[in-house]
DNA sequence: GTCTATACCTGGATAGAC
DNA sequence: GTCTATCCAGGTATAGAC
């Protein structure tokens, strides 16, 4: 079965350049996790770049589900939406304490190297991006609702970048308190 | 003059590593960028990992001396301190909004890849922290000034990483602008 | 669709002449 | 201290048998 191959192969990659980053991992290291030859890999894709775009397309499709959860486990509450957000850095907080946030090591890493695909990664900022401030605009914050989409996803950025350099767990569970309040502050005393 | 061909392969790499990342970058990149030839380099490096730590210390150096400039600037105010501190994101916007910043990102590479050297490029962020809690204790503040020198340093880490995310300078100025507002609610107001 | 074998290149590292 | 020449490992990519 050709698709369940491919995707297995894309879903290693997917782990593999979390953990390790996209330069960092070989084709050998890929082929290996899935357990197939690296011949038979390049039937399936012809470069690297080509993987690439398939793990950012996983991404993106796993993000949108993602958001979409949060949206029937947090019914109408715009408020509690957005704490679904919060709480995936202590959700994945060991993973992040390892290897940092997937999207903002990923877009790094491209940055630097001057990647093509960078534009693509940007793609899961904004999936984020525009889904917070759809929530903050409901909360009736229309005109600031971009603004503090950006806010929080930069907070969120800072905390799993330090936590990664640090190693340190109750640092995040600190500064995700001091993320709950500031949104308990922002938002209108209704929600 | 052996030492400054040495400190000009230091200096190039530390340059390259920020601009390419390390392992992006190849001895034949510094060799070129400095105009020897590869053979040379190995004259005053043996290994990659070498010179690696060569650039850290280098930043350690320079991190020093950067703090002790602040002091003197900002003369005995210690909020004036930070505040050249959290100036940093915009006198650098440039490089920031296309490499991030040069402590955070390179932590975040040798993190990813294992690196052994990850523990002193650690110290860079130390360096910063120490300094910083330093300044807040000084402001009366000392039970909460190791707190509150992380929360600083997550805040910036968070303003660049998502400032090279989206090569977007008025975001900068915007979340710095917020930055300082929380300074200023933070230090007491006899500063 | 999966494998083995292999071509080709880059990058780290060494040897030895000057 | 600087060079050229070279080695070797590992990584991307291809060819072709099964």
């Amino acid at each position: 079965m050709a698709r369940a191959t491919r995707d297995q192969i894309v879903g290693e990659a997917d782990r593999l350049f979390y953990e390790q980053g996209f330069e960092h991992t070989s084709f050998a290291d890929i082929a290996a996790a899935v357990g197939i030859s690296r011949g038979n890999f390049y039937h399936h894709f012809k470069t690297k770049d080509e993987i690439l775009l398939a793990v950012i397309d996983r991404r993106l499709e796993a993000t949108r589900a993602l958001l979409a959860a949060w949206e029937s486990e947090a019914g109408d509450s715009p408020a509690a939406r957005i704490r679904c957000f919060i709480r995936i850095l202590i959700a994945n907080r060991a993973k992040i304490l390892r290897h940092g946030c997937p999207v903002g090591t990923l877009t790094a890493e491209l940055a630097k190297i001057d990647h093509p695909a960078l534009s693509d990664a940007g793609r899961l900022f904004a999936l984020f991006r525009d889904w917070l401030a759809r929530q903050f605009a409901a909360l009736g914050l229309g005109p600031d609702a971009d603004r503090l989409a950006l806010h929080l996803i930069a907070r969120s950025q800072g905390i799993a970048n330090l936590a990664n350099a640090l190693g340190d767990a109750e640092f995040v569970e600190r500064e995700v308190a001091d993320l709950t309040r500031w949104l308990d502050r922002t938002v209108p005393a209704s929600d």
